[in-house]
RNA sequence: GGGCGAAUAGCUCAGCGGUAGAGCGCCUGCUUUACACGCAGGAUGUCGGGGGUUCGAACCCCUCUUCGCCCACCA
């Protein structure tokens, strides 16, 4: 037998009559399935497109996850809602390819090898080049397969024949296409530019990657004399730079320093020439409306120098200390700098105040330290030119954004994209595919070495030491890992890809990217739509963070709750591109969930053995009934799917399971089972017709127990995930509207008993007080449901208790020794609320702009409804009465 | 400087123009031939404040407050 059926009994079990003749534990057990589930699952070929032969391919590319370390819980909800959207189109019959991959992730990478490097008191340049990078290589083979580990514990459905990473030698064959073919083009370039550096880093990183944060800092104003007399005083807030100024700039239209411009100054501290300016970036409102320029380290200024010729003079390296340059200040680190410069310009009088001042200071979003904008030789893309095919894309709903809030986000990053610095000053990633002639210094850009310079034949040629970013191999990843730049058949057969499910965070950093490249290099948008979704937070709503320790490892919730629990949970959790909070209780909520159907199950499948008759005779009310509720279940999901509002599909299972066809359903089907009504057959029937249909919805989110009961419901040689997705029939509403008065009455009932203090197990007299109250033949089942031992109709004398259901029928429970005062209670209860609403509904109807104004329909109603609710007061009043 | 999101029961969240909902927690009962990871019943809300639109507002508009994000050449 492939599966365990008898699992390990839960220690809180002790319902000793519960001894299952069919030998399924009474507590679902995850781990007794699930491995077992996903292997069959692969051996089958189920993950792959082919299994669905004949099928409209739906694809999706899993967002690669850096193989720094493990996935956590944000990646769990990422590639959960991507299973859910994959096994859906599957279980619709859609060819469904879900290709699975890992991210090299340049920095982030290189920086933990090298810490374990650090700890064993080695670096990479003491092993080198070639030694490193063999090493992080090694590091990645260790972190993939545990994230390939992972993967499988979720239950996620990725094509395994199709694993990919970004340094695979296809996917480094794209990285080299794409960036010779932007070289052609002109849209990469090398050029001396000014560059977020990071020194701990120490490479250059692009804006993305620079996070900015207000710090309380310090406005500095410091007069610079002038040649020939007089002063000019400017506002900085890192005076450690004017050691590299070159010039002081006002606004061309600022009367008060109409004659300053062109005039020289003369720089504090060194004395140094500069000249006063012009130019229209400066803002007169600020500070003094004197800017003082430094192109070499600040990127306005750099912009300013490049306007009007200055030169640029580099103070601070690349160590982050003051350069040669910086004379006296050399050496110093660039705080250190800070405090001595401004410590000399006071002592020799140029510092006019200094007051507290917010700043915003730019930190490298991987190790925090102080970003140094530096000029430095660099390779950049062009993105205005791919960018703007992206916007007509997204203006035209080609490409759609979902949530749609999120399309004029999507925009404006793209209006305000500037030229990518790609080049990385790194060993671990794609190197950049350009050779330096030795001779004469021109560069070769090319898929393969060159054999010699192409503009003086000279073959010593140099290869460029840099690698690229990671992003830009990953803004590749719909097409690379289809085979581009080869004509592969799934290049043909999934490109373009569907959906993109990612979290909002990396919108710009990758989505963005992904956009213009598949449009540049394929023509098409890489998918059609981009799901976004937001951070999952801890309990408190806080980041999960691993200096807070509040993170939460997915396969611990795995192994405490199974991956089927914790799907719902995270499923259920969110609300579209919006933020989501873990909690246990919720896993916990699902992993009941989960055991309530298992136990739906469990009667299901035992029920066959029970059936009296061997003949399905005609469906029943309540047959009817359950059919048309599934039906609008079917719709729902499938609506809230198709609208990828995943958490209202999941409810919606969820509360048809629980609340119509556990609480309901079986419930008002066991007098047949039992033989005490005759239909056992139609009903055993009706019984495995929902359950089956409720695997098939449910499997996307809960993939392994719906699976598990499947192969119980259909025999061991079947999966439920190549089973077809259930249809939704039509409804009956003639059956819901009849049964929903069966549910009231039997509610009401229920109310009173308990409001009565009837022991449970007692049976009692019930009354329904008009005969059409309760659909023809419904006595029996009310009897059953509400441990009556009568349901009768008409109004009874004497002390009975009673009680308005909200539809407005009237029931009354005979009890041997009434409480009055609870009967009275109850009544004076409904009384008070049907007169209150019948005030509502009166004043409402007496409103001659209600009546005119409102649709004709809600008046109508509402007449109805005075009139129901009139007579209910008067039937009260008279029970009141009888009580005395 | 611009933009976005959130604010509903003790907690986590649905609802987005026509009588305030769920789960958890809480209270009362209960071995009830699927399930005590359960069943039945119950309590609990100035739907952040203030204006406006409407016959009617948790829902639409304006405004304010609090919290959280993002973008911007924010000396």
């Amino acid at each position: 037998m492939l599966f365990a059926r008898v699992g390990a009994s839960h220690p809180r079990y002790q319902n000793p009559r519960a001894e299952v003749p069919w030998m399924l534990p009474s507590v679902y057990d995850p781990k007794a399935w699930e491995s077992t589930l996903y292997q069959d699952w692969e051996a089958r070929g189920a993950f792959r497109p082919e299994a669905r032969p004949g099928g409209r391919p739906f694809t999706i590319v899993i967002p690669p996850p850096n193989v720094t370390g493990r996935l956590h819980i944000g990646h769990a909800l990422d590639n959960t809602l991507q299973d859910v959207l994959i096994r859906w189109r599957r279980l619709k019959g859609d060819a469904a390819l879900w290709v699975p991959g890992t991210d090299h992730a340049g920095i982030a990478t290189q920086a933990v090898v090298e810490r374990r490097l650090q700890a064993r008191g080695q670096s990479r340049h003491t092993l080198g080049r070639a030694e490193f990078v063999k090493q992080v290589w090694a590091w990645k083979d260790e972190y993939e397969a545990a994230i390939c580990d992972q993967i499988r514990r979720l239950g996620w459905s990725v094509d395994w024949s199709r694993l990919r990473f970004t340094m695979d030698p296809g996917l480094s064959r794209a990285v080299t296409a794409v960036f010779v073919e932007y070289y052609r083009q002109g849209l990469v370039y090398r050029g001396e530019r000014i560059v977020n550096w990071c020194p701990s880093c120490q490479t250059a990183i692009s804006d993305i990657e620079v996070e900015h944060e207000e710090e309380p800092g310090t406005l500095y104003h410091v007069r610079y004399p002038l040649q020939g007399g007089g002063e000019v005083v400017i506002a900085t807030v890192r005076p450690e730079t004017m050691l590299g100024d070159t010039a002081v700039a006002v606004h061309p239209d600022d009367p008060r320093y109409a004659g300053l411009v062109g005039k020289m100054a003369l720089l504090p501290l060194t004395g140094r020439e500069i000249p006063i300016i012009a130019d229209a970036h400066v803002e007169p409102e600020f500070g003094t409306g004197a800017l003082k320029v430094t192109p070499g380290h600040d990127a306005d200024d750099f912009a300013i120098g490049q306007r009007h010729n200055l030169p640029a003079i580099t103070v601070i390296g690349f160590d982050a200390k003051m350069t040669e340059a910086a004379g006296a200040y050399a050496g110093l680190d660039r705080f250190a700098a800070r405090e001595r410069v401004v410590a000399d310009l006071q002592a020799q009088g140029h510092l006019v105040k200094a007051e507290p001042y917010t700043v915003a200071v730019g930190r490298c979003e991987r190790c925090n330290t102080v970003i140094e904008p530096l000029i430095s030789l660099q390779w950049f893309v062009r993105v205005r030119p791919l960018v703007e095919p992206v916007l007509a894309a997204v203006r035209s709903s080609s490409l759609r954004v979902v949530p749609e809030r999120f399309v004029r986000i999507f925009e404006q990053g793209l209006e305000n994209e500037h030229d990518w610095c790609v080049s990385r000053q790194l060993w671990w990633g794609h190197q950049i595919p350009a050779y330096y002639c030795e001779a004469c210094h021109e560069v070769t850009v090319a898929e393969e070495p060159p054999a010699a310079c192409a503009h003086c034949g000279a073959t010593s040629l140099l290869r460029d030491p840099d690698v690229l970013d990671t992003w830009f191999s990953s803004a590749l990843w719909p097409f690379s890992t289809l085979g581009w730049p080869d004509q592969s058949e799934d290049m043909a057969r999934h490109y373009p890809t569907d959906v993109l499910v990612t979290g909002y965070d990396i919108l710009f950093k990758w989505a963005m990217k992904m956009a213009w490249s598949g449009i540049r290099f394929t023509g098409k948008n890489p998918f059609h739509t981009i799901l976004l979704h937001g951070l999952v937070r801890d309990h408190q709503g806080r980041k999960m963070s691993k200096s807070l320790g509040n993170g939460v490892d997915p396969i611990e919730v795995v192994d405490r709750y199974g991956a089927d629990a914790l799907r719902f949970a995270l499923v259920t959790g969110v609300a579209p591109g919006n933020d989501s909070r873990f909690t246990w209780e919720r896993v916990e909520g699902a992993q009941r969930f989960g055991n309530k159907l298992w136990n739906a199950a469990r009667f299901v499948l035992g029920a066959e053995d029970e059936a009296s008759q061997p003949q399905p005779g005609d469906p029943t009310l309540e047959d009817r009934w359950i059919r048309s509720r599934l039906h609008a279940c079917i719709e729902d999901v499938d609506r809230a799917l198709a609208a990828f509002e995943i958490g209202d599909a999941a409810r919606s299972v969820h509360d048809f399971v629980w609340s119509e066809f556990c609480d309901w359903y079986i419930e008002a089907v066991k007098p047949r089972l039992y033989g005490r009504i005759p239909g056992g057959a139609e009903a055993v029937a009706t019984l495995r017709e929902v359950l089956s249909a409720i695997c098939r919805m449910l499997h996307p989110i809960m993939p392994f127990i719906s699976d598990a009961i499947w192969r119980q419901l259909a025999g061991e040689g079947s999966t439920v995930m190549l089973a077809d997705w259930p249809a939704a029939g039509a409804r009956d509403p003639g059956a819901e509207a009849d049964f929903s008065r069966i549910m009231d009455v039997v509610s009401a009932i229920r109310t009173l008993r308990a409001e009565q203090g009837v022991a449970p197990a007692a049976r009692v007299r019930a009354v329904v007080e008009n005969s059409g109250a309760l659909p023809e033949g419904a006595e029996g089942l009310v009897r059953e449901l509400a441990r009556a031992e009568s349901v009768e109709s008409g109004h009874p004398q004497g002390a009975w208790a009673s009680a308005v259901t909200g539809s407005g029928i009237t029931v009354y429970v005979a009890v041997s020794a009434a409480d009055a005062d609870a009967a009275r209670r109850r009544l004076e209860k409904d009384l008070q609320s049907a007169a209150a609403e019948l005030e509502r509904v009166r004043s409402r109807l007496d409103n001659a702009n209600f009546v005119g104004k409102a649709a004709p329909e809600v008046v109508a109603r509402e007449r109805q409804r005075q009139d129901d609710l009139a007579a209910t007061v008067a039937g009260l009043r008279i029970q009141l009465e009888r009580l005395g």
